[in-house]
DNA sequence: CGCCGCATTGACGTTCGTCAAGTCTAGTGG
DNA sequence: CCACTAGACTTGACGAACGTCAATGCGGCG
C-alpha cells in the first residue's frame, strides 16, 4: 500500500481554475478548496468576493528554494496551497534551529511584521505553491471585514499558542517524548487535510527534525529506531507508518497512576 | 547602593491621576507615562482620545494571585502597568512550563484570542496592576484607528518572534548561555524602563527561571555560582549586580574565529 | 524565636551529544 | 540501462552536560 502524502494525489484536486501561465495567476479564495483551512467560515457571499482581492498572485517555489529570506523587506503573508515549508532562524555563530514546518492551508511570515523585515528563512521543502496576500490590502480589507480581522488575529494567537506548545517540549521532555509528540501532531494534521491517520512521508531530513526538537541527527535516528523495535511504528526511509497509535500516545501521556 | 527594580522607586511617578477607589478606576492612555512602551506613536489628538476608550477599568493583582487561569474564557488583553507577572502552561502530566516573564508596558492574554479561552495562567510575581482591554473594543477601534490596527499586528507578531527566540535558546544553547541570554534580556528590558543597566531584583525563584530556561533549579544556582566565581556578576539572593557585561556578552556569542 | 520556603552544594546517574565507521538511496552522467 | 557519487541515514563507543537525590544553609515572617 502506498503511503498518501501532502504532495502525492491529493483528496482535493490541486486546481480549481483553468490553466493559466505559470507565475501571476489570478486568483479566488471564493472558490479554493482549502478556504476552510485558510479562511473564515460563514462568511456572507458578499464579504467572499471581497476575500478574493487579498491574493495577488501565487508563486511557486522549487525544493530547497527559499520563499522569503531573514532579513527581507516584509510585504505580504503567505498561504500555501501546496507542499511543506520549514521556517528557520539562524544565530549570530551560525546554529539554526527550525522553528516551524508549514504545510497546505497554513499561513507563513507573520514574523515579519513587528520590524518589516522578516526575521527567520521559509525555505520549500518539496516543490510548492504559495498564494501571495499583501499585508497592507489585508490590513485595509480587515478594517471592513470584521470576519477577516478576527481572523487575522486568530491565526497569529494560534501560532503563539503552538509556540508555547514547543517551548513545553523543548524545555521539559525527553527525546522520545519529543518524537512522539511530533509524529503524532504531524499525522494530525496531515488526516485533517485527508491524508491517513497511520501512515506519513517525512519532507524533512533527520537533521531538520533534530533542529525542531532540540536534538541532534543521531538522536532522531536512534530514536525512531527504538520506536521500530518497540513495535510502534514501521520506517522505510522517509516513509513511516504508525502500527500502534496507542503505545505512540501513551509515550507523551503515560497511564496516570 | 541599593538595586533598583521594577518595584522601588520607579522613575516615572507611579499615579497619573488623582487616588480614587481601588477597584474599576477610570483611566486614560493619553496622559499614562507607559504609553510610548504599550501604544502606537505618532497619533492625532483625535486618534489619541478614542483610544482613551480601550482601557475599561484597572485591575489590582495580589503577588501569586492569577491574573487569569487557563481555561478561563478569554474577553480582555492586559497591558501591564506597575508589577511582573510570569506565563507557564501545564502538561497533562502536571508538569509546566514557564512561557514568559512580562513587565510594566507589556501585554499579556494574546494566547486566549484563538479558542476564545486562555490555554496558560498569568500569575503576579509581585503585587501588580494591569489595565484591562476588553477585545471587542479593541478590535472595534482598530477598524477606525489604522494605527492601533497596525499596531494590535505588531504586538502578536513581536511576541511571535519573541518565542522563535526562545525556541533557539531552549533547542540549541548550552545553561550558560541559556542564563547569561535570560539576564542580558532582563537588564535591557528594565533600562528601556529607566532602571540600572547592571543590577535587577529577580522577582521570580530559581525555579521559575529554569523553568522559562528548560534547566532544573539546581543547574540555575550552580550556573549562577559559576558566573559569580568567573567575576561576571555578583548575586545575593535575588539581588544581581553585573560585573563584567562584556564577559556575559561573550558567552552568548563567543568572538569569532 | 522558630518555622518554612528558597537556595546552595556535593555525589552520583542518566540522557543525550560527539566522533567515527559504515550502509543505503536517489540522482547524475556516461 | 547501469555505474558512480554525494547526501542522508544508521549504529556503536565514549564522554560531557545536566538531572536526581540528599544534606545543609540562610532569611524572612508570623
Amino acid at each position: 500500500m502506498k503511503a498518501t502524502t501532502c504532495s502525492d494525489a491529493a483528496p482535493f484536486p490541486a486546481g480549481t481554475e483553468p490553466p493559466m501561465t505559470p507565475e501571476t495567476i489570478k486568483v479566488a479564495c471564493s472558490n479554493c478548496n482549502l478556504r476552510e483551512l485558510c479562511m473564515p467560515v460563514g462568511l456572507q457571499p458578499a464579504e467572499l468576493e471581497r476575500i478574493d482581492e487579498i491574493v495577488a498572485t501565487r508563486r511557486k517555489v522549487k525544493r530547497r528554494e527559499a520563499l522569503f529570506h531573514n532579513g527581507e523587506r516584509f510585504t505580504s503573508l503567505y498561504a500555501i496551497r501546496t507542499g511543506v515549508f520549514k521556517t528557520c532562524i539562524t544565530a549570530e555563530d551560525g546554529r539554526d534551529q527550525v522553528t516551524g514546518f508549514q504545510m497546505a492551508g497554513e499561513i507563513i511570515g507573520l514574523d515579519g511584521i513587528v520590524s518589516e523585515h522578516h526575521t527567520c528563512d521559509a525555505v520549500a521543502l518539496e516543490d510548492s505553491e504559495v498564494c501571495v496576500m499583501p499585508f497592507d490590502r489585508i490590513e485595509e480589507l480587515s478594517r471592513e471585514v470584521t470576519a477577516l480581522q478576527r481572523h487575522v488575529h486568530k491565526i497569529m494567537s494560534r501560532e503563539i499558542v503552538r509556540e508555547h506548545g514547543v517551548m513545553l517540549l523543548l524545555g521539559s521532555m525527553r527525546a522520545e517524548e519529543r518524537l512522539a509528540v511530533f509524529l503524532l501532531n504531524l499525522v494530525q494534521r496531515l488526516h485533517a487535510r485527508g491524508f491517513s491517520q497511520s501512515e506519513l512521508v517525512l519532507r524533512m531530513t533527520r537533521e531538520e527534525i533534530g533542529s525542531y526538537l532540540g536534538l541532534k541527527l543521531e538522536t532522531v535516528s536512534r530514536t525512531l529506531s527504538k520506536f521500530v523495535e518497540d513495535g510502534i511504528v514501521a520506517v522505510q526511509q522517509r516513509h513511516v507508518r504508525i502500527v500502534d497509535a496507542d503505545k505512540l500516545k501513551r509515550i507523551v501521556n503515560p497511564p496516570a497512576c
